[in-house]
DNA sequence: TTGCAGTGTCATACC
DNA sequence: AGGGTATGACACTGC
């Protein structure tokens, strides 16, 4: 609340006191320029600038209307005699006019300070994330539907099926495995609970791979496996895949927001990014036809492209080495089951290279899948904050030419102010002062001084020696 | 045919 | 030191 008058040695004004005074010496601009500071604090600066010019103003004026008082009442004899005021306390020489210069320069807002802030709540940004894609909670919800039209729902009670939507989606992935391979729900949640590792072990080792996606848009298809098609290895890199693009619906970023929602089911619905999806299904091809009503000819189109020849090729090495795992698996499994794994079979050099290479590249998709979900992020971001500040810079126009009328209107009645006091000074011959010779100054301690021009001049350049002026 | 956007991959830096 | 991640750059593809 307190603001030096910078560079003038004038006393710390009590910003507070001169509101309240201006309140009523100017009950209009002192409220809006309250207001202004209230709602805007980033304009600070000019409101601050506005009240202590606002505050100079009032105590001037009380101060030269006791003057006044005084110079009316008592002889001006009195009046010059200089009473009261000590040569040391008039040590200001600097003159009104430069004073009121100084209160009349606006100050440049702090601009950039912004009340925005940065959107970045982690827990909400997970809800949004759902929200962005309810329909994968709709499909995680509804197992049966997934298993509608295989020979599965007819191994279990609907009870077992239906157990599979109270748990998270590896959980239902393991569950969908056992009502493939037949096991026992239990049993694979009891399996659940053991570690990663072992897990990873039992889920594969019967089997080839069973590649399934039980939310986002996997879960449309249900799961892919290839179960059924057990020597179909060289194809199950691409259904494997679409397990890792589930996790990449799941891939969470700084700052989601609505534009980023949009951005990304803008990704979401395009074509390339989840043209695993026929793909995938390109390991069954009869079930995928049942289940999407994709021509034959446009899912082989999709499984001939060049991502997906370099897939199968992956894969076709991968399963070449007699490994009981997917390429997706390769990817995804923890760096020590990969080490594990790489051990327990005995590979060539060659081989475990190529491994590691397959894992690394499939690692790396990801990764620049994310890296470019991130960057459109931002760039959506940035226009964001231009399209705010472009605001700003509108609303900080606007204030500045109220505030610059409201300087106009207080510079209009500072003039008047002072016309009206060198009407009424009288030197002691009783003389009208001339107000091109004097200036009127405001001392800390209430005081108010009539320093000739000539003396304030020569303070400036010699700022020790003082005049006492009388008054 | 051209331009653009999406994607996978590589190389590299960094953690 | 090795593995994972992030990112720029490049090539390729489909639209």
């Amino acid at each position: 609340p307190y603001v030096r008058l910078g560079g003038l040695g004038v006393s710390d004004v009590d910003l507070k006191a001169y509101q309240k005074a201006l309140d009523n010496y100017f009950p209009h601009q002192g409220g809006d320029q309250l207001k202004l500071q209230d709602t805007n604090q980033s304009n600070h600066n000019h409101v601050d600038s506005l009240l202590s010019l606002e505050g100079c103003l009032h105590l001037l004026s009380s101060q030269m209307e006791n003057m006044l008082e005084v110079n009316l009442l008592e002889d001006t004899e009195v009046a010059t005699s200089g009473r009261g005021q000590e040569p040391s306390s008039s040590h200001y020489s600097v003159s009104l006019t430069q004073m009121l210069c100084h209160c009349f320069s606006p100050h440049e807002a702090p601009l950039l300070k912004t009340d925005h802030p940065t959107e970045s709540h982690s827990e909400t940004r997970h809800s949004q994330k759902q929200d962005c894609f309810p329909q994968s909670d709709s499909s995680v919800t509804t197992p049966e539907s997934l298993l509608c039209g295989s020979h599965l729902t007819g191994l279990f009670p609907a009870a077992d099926i239906g157990n599979l939507t109270a748990h998270d989606n590896s959980l239902d992935e393991i569950k969908l495995m056992s009502l493939e391979d037949g096991c026992d729900p239990i049993e694979v949640s009891q399996l659940f609970e053991e570690s990663s590792l072992d897990l990873a072990l039992v889920l594969n080792s019967g089997h080839s791979t069973a590649s399934y996606s039980v939310s986002s848009e996997g879960a449309a298809i249900g799961y892919n496996s290839d179960a059924n098609s057990a020597s179909s290895h060289g194809l199950e890199a691409i259904g494997g895949h679409s397990q890792e693009h589930t996790k990449y619906d799941h891939v969470e970023y700084p700052g989601d927001s609505e534009c980023s929602k949009k951005a990304t089911l803008k990704q979401f619905l395009h074509k390339h990014t989840y043209h695993q999806l026929p793909s995938q299904a390109a390991s069954t091809p009869v079930l995928h036809q049942q289940m999407w009503m994709k021509p034959s000819k446009e899912v082989k189109e999709r499984c001939c492209n060049t991502t997906d020849k370099k897939l199968s090729s992956d894969a076709h090495h991968a399963n070449s080495l007699t490994i009981p795992f997917s390429v997706d698996e390769i990817v995804s499994m923890p760096v020590d089951s990969f080490n594990t794994m790489l051990a327990k079979n005995q590979l060539p050099h060659t081989q475990v290279s190529l491994l590691r290479d397959i894992r690394r590249r499939g690692k790396n998709k990801v990764a620049a899948q994310n890296c470019r979900k991130r960057k459109l992020k931002a760039i959506l971001n940035l226009e964001e904050a231009v399209c705010n500040l472009q605001t700003q810079k509108e609303s900080l126009k606007r204030e500045h030419s109220q505030c610059s009328r409201s300087i106009s209107r207080l510079k209009q009645k500072l003039k008047g102010l002072h016309r009206d006091i060198f009407s009424h000074l009288r030197d002691d011959q009783g003389r009208p002062v001339n107000p091109y010779q004097y200036v009127i100054h405001c001392s800390s301690d209430g005081s108010v001084l009539l320093i000739p021009k000539y003396s304030v001049k020569a303070e400036q350049k010699q700022p020790n020696e003082k005049e006492q002026i009388p008054k």
